[in-house]
DNA sequence: GTGATTTTTTGATTTAAGTCAAAAATATTC
DNA sequence: GAATATTTTTGACTTAAATCAAAAAATCAC
């Protein structure tokens, strides 16, 4: 069941049965840790909702892993350039918890998308990519190494407690020797 | 006249028929170098095309302007944030060059939003803002400050060869000086 | 074209953060 | 729960890039 409590406000009545709406094609999934749920190269056909764990997208960048985003509970995600365009995925996503999951098919997203009762949704969704992803930017263009650990510990600190060490480092762009630094104080 | 041409391929019967309809709402402006076309502060209503000249985006970090974005020629743009959410922008928009620009009021781009046939112009409008920061992100995250201006350098050399040497800089997350020793090599 | 302003380059120095290597702490598996 | 594997911390050292300051070059205004 898809409740997206932090999202939009689902007492509101337009935005009830779009979440209805939403459930009509959710299928229920579960990933144990580590488990990927997409793969290099594969095409995207997905969009995700979190119920419970911890997902991580990622990709390979000189043999190592590079954390793009993590995701907890209530969240949704999926490789938006790969869903979006239908082409392969230059990423991974992997439950780095066990994950229960809700999906819904590229299929389904689209003739949903007819309905222009969707469109708030839809717009919702890219834009909650978007503000992420632009607000991360910043924080890399400007922060040193502790600035960028302090201002992810107040935007996700749910996300810090539970990452790995090493996701977290990679995600801001610092080794992970330093964050241990950091943390150290 | 707002053209697109390296955006969707016109000869398409389909994609002559929105920028036709683009057209039918669209307004020419001049801004000289250095006039803003957007003040933080100031909501965003439009999206532009810019026919000549150059335009950056950028927003104040302690008392230094930060570069995120800078367009040349048969480019869209607008601070895509206040446009959407209709909140006060928190960047400025700036003619770096002197600049053609055609105007698309937000009320006129939504209203043709209600239009299927327009989805796919819309869905490639956010599509190319995100496209850009997610590669502009990767880059931040993985690179070092040659690695980063190569990047930039090969992805968009007319940027490169026209923009101010401190403009290109903070948009790399890089100082001027380094900037400046990167490319005498 | 001349003087003023802005931008870019260069040099010297400092600092933040990376790397490498190994130990300590945690988590996982049988 | 002992053994193995993984993750985190720590230390020593190196390096990339920032800062500060001033000169050189380019651009702008009159």
């Amino acid at each position: 069941m898809i409740q997206l409590n932090n999202k939009i406000d689902s007492t509101e009545k337009q935005n009830y049965k779009i979440i209805e709406r939403l459930n009509g094609v959710a299928t229920n999934e579960n990933y144990s840790k580590n488990q990927h749920l997409l793969e290099h190269g594969q095409r995207c056909h997905k969009i995700w909702y979190l119920k419970s764990g911890m997902v991580r997208r990622y990709y390979i960048h000189e043999g190592k892993e590079i954390t793009l985003w993590l995701y907890t509970e209530d969240e949704i995600f999926t490789e938006f350039q790969s869903f979006s365009r239908h082409m392969p995925s230059r990423e991974y996503i992997q439950a780095c918890e066990d994950a229960e999951v809700v999906s819904i098919s590229r299929s389904d997203y689209l003739s949903l998308r007819q309905n222009p009762e969707m469109w708030l949704f839809c717009i919702l969704l890219i834009e909650n990519v978007f503000l992420d992803i632009d607000q991360h930017l910043r924080s890399l263009q400007t922060k040193d190494a502790k600035g960028k650990y302090e201002y992810l510990l107040d935007k996700t600190p749910e996300i810090i407690k539970r990452a790995k060490l090493g996701h977290i480092a990679s995600m801001l762009g610092i080794s992970q020797e330093t964050l241990s630094r950091i943390r150290r104080g």
